[in-house]
DNA sequence: ACCTATTTGTCCGTATGTATG
DNA sequence: CCATACATACGGACAAATAGG
């Protein structure tokens, strides 16, 4: 996998480095159990301080996307495609028309989704 | 609202700020549209570093419980209380379930509802 | 059981940038 | 223009978990 940063972009360089690891897990180009490079030698490839790669890893970390452990490194979770989403969309729908009837923005909707996970 | 931390704790230092805050919040004491104390004197306050603070501020942010806005300071979020969310609340449970059969993360879910919505 | 190297986790300090009022 | 306050990035230090010899 091919990661560039652009020092001069105004994107901040740990969104940079997120941002194109997380397109490499979308595209299939990095699957599930792959482990990441250490954030030391990343950082030392791009040219930045390892603090902005561990912030970039712990962003994917909070989206689920990878796991993080000390001594072992960054792994890519498992697959998370739905299959079968039909459904599951179905619920969505009439959960968001439900939420409207009650007055609820949809970020109240979204913290009682989160809150009860 | 006080603020206490124990630098013996094995709890992280931001995760037991984040914690009183969030207690605060939920109970009433901090109410929607307040002001928390701006990071560089919280931090002085408590004899941490400014990061510190702020990390514990951002781990609220990414909650939904505060915004924070550079020169204007960090404020509480408006409530998410409903009034008849019974119903709404067990839509929201058996979609959590659904949603975790089909190996979703809680962002993912996140994401869908704020795609419908 | 021990030691060592690796790697992430937390915290500190400093510097500079950006948004708001 | 200026002061305030958060945002990003750098660097260094040490702790904690893991893996391997």
């Amino acid at each position: 996998m091919l990661i560039v940063v652009d020092e001069f972009s105004k994107e901040p360089l740990y969104s940079q480095i997120a941002g194109t690891i997380r397109g490499a897990i979308a595209d299939g180009e990095l699957l599930p159990g792959d482990r990441l490079f250490p954030a030391k030698q990343l950082a030392r490839d791009l040219g930045v301080n390892i603090h902005t790669v561990l912030r970039s890893y712990a962003e994917l970390k909070d989206e689920g996307l990878v796991k993080m452990r000390p001594g072992q490194g960054v792994t890519v979770t498992a697959n998370q495609t739905v299959k079968n989403k039909s459904q599951l969309e179905k619920m969505v729908r009439q959960l968001i028309q439900q939420a409207r009837q009650y007055g609820m923005s949809k970020n109240q909707l979204a913290e009682m989704v989160n809150r009860k996970w």
